[in-house]
DNA sequence: AGCACGCCGACT
DNA sequence: GTCGGCGTGCTC
């Protein structure tokens, strides 16, 4: 990729003039430089100097499309006659402008820096430049010139008009590299870059036309309608699991496709998208471009470049594929839109569901946001006019929905060490006498959360975190969940020194995989959780296993929950379906729904009728009711009626303060100053300053106060305002999540 | 984020 | 007398 020099010594002062250009740094905004005029245009990548080093940056609009009420105020502009020249501008598509104001809004609206959300946009087109493979064609020198050994003559038997690479041609010829280079010293042989194929092939949107049942496909109108209309409208697709979603909104992709435009699809992992791409490539012929942000280096710049030309038509990625350049942005999917995936935690913290929202309506795109169990942020939206609902009743195929039942543990105990109920076991027996397949579902990984000393009570607490270590007892050790932190499970107590005195306290999927063993001997059993399948092949390999009936029981934390397709599940047994409910989070309850509604969902699919057992030692909680009753819509309108009178998302705004430092101390006292500084504003609460859930994460004493303000009323400048005078210690920080998810 | 400057402890 | 610790501050 060349580069134009731009700043020649000789070059008039008086053609340069002033342009503002955003670095992928934590500065407040961009800087200013000098460049000729005509030749930088907003979007253009360019390096500038910055110091004794230099940078590479983006030409940023002059005036800020951000709205008024949440932008940072403007510094003074510095004097022309101090501005440095640009560098050089790269030869790439620049930015579009509807990703730049994306990016302007999304800092704006989460207060991060805008360099750092630019970093992330632009982080695929530094991480490695594109090196042309080179290959070998026929050089320009004479035959006479050389000896031509039985080698050589080989190799140049094997050239041809296509450059080939040297392992290929040695390959080819039967001979060494060597003898390649010994002629490509003599001038015989010429390095030519090899063309890079196609990696994204054309979706053929007539490829394989779905048959659609009459409510699906007056669903499908409405949604190429929305595409048709070109412009910004937000739609939430709702409908049960084995409705047809995919297929259905796939018709809006197809249509989309059609006007030669540009379609991001978000999935909320990308554990989910070997089975989706393989199902686009049946409907289109061709697989998407996938994006998420551990794609290689080589891949990734491919994939980007490919983007920002508009040779990637369909990108199907993580909520990262948010910032890629599209030029031509013409529907926006956002897949299991309820997902608290989508929520990125740390970094940048923003909603990947919202700022898909945002995107589409600043690329003035239709956004579909799907789900069989939707947020409650969406039915709120839906509720005020702003999103237009769709909903798929029936299940396809002729398929029906699982029955679900409660198992009540109070009436119907396991016994004594273990873990399932004789209602959940003896039914898992005819299950597998049916010769058909059974699934156990727990949320949590290792053997044990909890290992207590039976002696003095003592709990083997992270020593970073306040959280309990997990027994991993196939690894042989303890593990934190929340940092990483390892040990071997000791022998002693380390509190009071007695032997044999550790027990383990509850169960994980380990656990339960211990006493299936015991409990189903004959049973082919398979564990499913993201650290026994560590890559995508991994999970597909476990996929197929299950497809194929290799597999009687399968025993899985969350990841059994996504959309997999299991023919042969009748039965799925919920080992704790009280777990989520504790903790006091926000959303516990509508978590809890949705993700075992997902579970249930994964039961009877096909011929046979599905059934779902869920151990609970809280049968009259909504929760639970809900489930038994499959009236998610009834459920919900009960969490609204909960959370509308006191404010709560998504009746008001939160956002959440994690003042965090070194020493217990020093984070009350600056979360205590914080707290004294609070502004006072009718309508606006402030909650704490109280411990962060996990008072100490990886070392750091946390403390969180919540801002809660009423619907209307942004939070942004509150904060703003708030912490312009706050001065911190080099240990000390304060950071803000808005719209927080996860209270843990 | 880098990379400077700057002011206090153990060494050729 | 210097080398080097990382605290504070700036980069158009």
């Amino acid at each position: 990729m060349a580069d134009t020099i731009l700043d020649k010594p000789e070059r008039q002062r008086e053609t340069q003039t002033r342009i503002s250009v955003l670095l992928p740094l934590p500065f407040p905004g961009p800087l200013d430089y000098l460049a000729p005029a005509d030749m930088v245009h907003p979007g253009d990548i360019v390096t500038v100097p910055l110091g004794r080093r230099e940078e590479i940056g983006c030409v940023w609009d002059t005036q800020s499309a951000v709205p008024a009420d949440f932008a940072p105020s403007t510094e003074p502009a510095i004097d022309i006659k101090r501005l440095r020249a640009i560098r050089s501008k790269q030869a790439s598509t620049p930015l579009p402008q509807s990703l730049r104001r994306f990016i302007d809004w999304l800092a704006a609206y989460t207060l991060t820096p805008p360099g750092l959300v630019l970093a992330m946009a632009i982080r695929a087109y530094n991480a490695q430049a594109p090196r042309p493979h080179l290959g070998w064609v026929r050089g320009d020198a004479a035959l006479a010139d050389l000896r031509i050994t039985p080698a050589r003559q080989r190799v140049l038997d094997s050239l041809g008009n296509a450059p080939r690479t040297t392992s290929d041609l040695a390959a080819a010829a039967d001979a060494s590299p060597a003898v390649i280079r010994g002629l490509a010293a003599a001038g015989m042989l010429r390095e030519m870059p090899i063309p890079v194929s196609a990696p994204f092939g054309t979706p053929d949107p007539n490829f394989r036309t779905p048959h659609l049942s009459d409510d699906q496909e007056s669903v499908a109108t409405e949604l190429r309608d929305a595409v048709d209309a070109r412009k910004y409208s937000a739609t939430l697709l709702e409908g049960v699991t084995g409705s047809g979603k995919t297929e259905v909104y796939l018709e809006a992709v197809a249509e989309c496709l059609r006007q030669g435009r540009q379609i991001m699809v978000l999935l909320p992992e990308i554990a989910l998208s070997s089975q989706w791409t393989d199902r686009f490539a049946r409907r289109f012929g061709v697989q998407p471009a996938i994006w998420h942000s551990d794609l290689g280096g080589k891949r990734r710049h491919e994939t980007w470049r490919a983007v920002s030309l508009g040779q990637a038509s369909v990108v199907v990625g993580a909520r990262s594929a948010l910032f890629l350049p599209f030029p031509d942005l013409g529907l926006i999917i956002v897949d299991e839109e309820h997902e608290t995936a989508f929520k990125q935690e740390d970094g940048v913290t923003y909603h990947g569901r919202d700022m898909a929202v945002v995107r589409a309506r600043l690329a003035n795109a239709p956004v579909v946001l799907v789900s069989a169990t939707p947020s409650l942020e969406s039915l709120a939206n839906v509720e005020s006019g702003r999103y237009r609902h769709l909903t798929l009743h029936a299940r396809h195929g002729g398929a029906v929905l699982p029955e679900v039942a409660l198992v009540d543990m109070r009436a119907h105990p396991p016994e004594r060490g273990l873990f399932l109920s004789p209602v959940l076991t003896e039914a898992i027996d005819q299950t597998l006498e049916r010769k058909e397949q059974a699934m156990l579902f727990l949320n949590r990984r290792g053997y044990a959360p909890l290992t207590l000393c039976r002696a003095c009570g003592y709990r083997m607490e992270c020593p970073n975190c306040s959280a309990w270590l997990v027994e991993h007892r196939a690894r042989r050790l303890l593990a934190c969940h929340h940092c990483g932190h390892t040990e071997p499970l000791p022998d002693l107590c380390p509190n009071c020194q007695a032997e044999g005195s550790l027990v383990p306290i509850g169960p994980g999927i380990e656990r339960i995989l211990e006493e299936s063993r015991a409990r189903f001997p004959d049973a082919r059993i398979l564990v499913m959780a993201s650290d026994t399948l560590g890559s995508p092949q991994a999970t597909a390999e476990a996929v197929r296993q299950i497809s194929h009936r290799e597999v009687d029981l399968i025993i899985g934390t969350q990841i059994v929950a996504k959309g997999w397709h299991f023919p042969h599940l009748t039965l799925v047994g919920v080992v704790d379906a009280d777990l989520g409910l504790g903790g006091g989070d926000l959303r516990a309850a509508e978590r809890t729904v949705q993700l075992l509604h997902q579970v249930a969902g994964r039961a009877g699919r096909a011929e046979a009728p599905g059934r779902v057992l869920l151990q609970s030692y809280l049968g009259e909680h909504p929760v639970m009711q809900a489930l038994v009753s499959n009236d998610y819509r009834a459920f919900m309108e009960q969490e609204a009626a909960q959370r509308r009178p006191g404010f709560w998302p998504p009746y008001g705004r939160l956002a959440a303060l994690i003042v965090s430092a070194t020493t217990p101390e020093a984070a009350d006292a600056l979360a205590r100053t914080i707290g004294e500084h609070a502004p006072q504003i009718p309508g606006v609460q402030i909650l704490g300053p109280a411990p962060a859930p996990l008072a100490i994460l990886r070392g750091r004493h946390r403390r969180r106060l919540l801002l809660r303000t009423p619907r209307n009323l942004a939070v942004q400048p509150i904060l703003r305002h708030w912490l312009a005078g706050l001065r911190t210690a080099s240990q000390e920080r304060v950071d803000i999540d808005i719209d927080p998810v996860s209270f843990l």
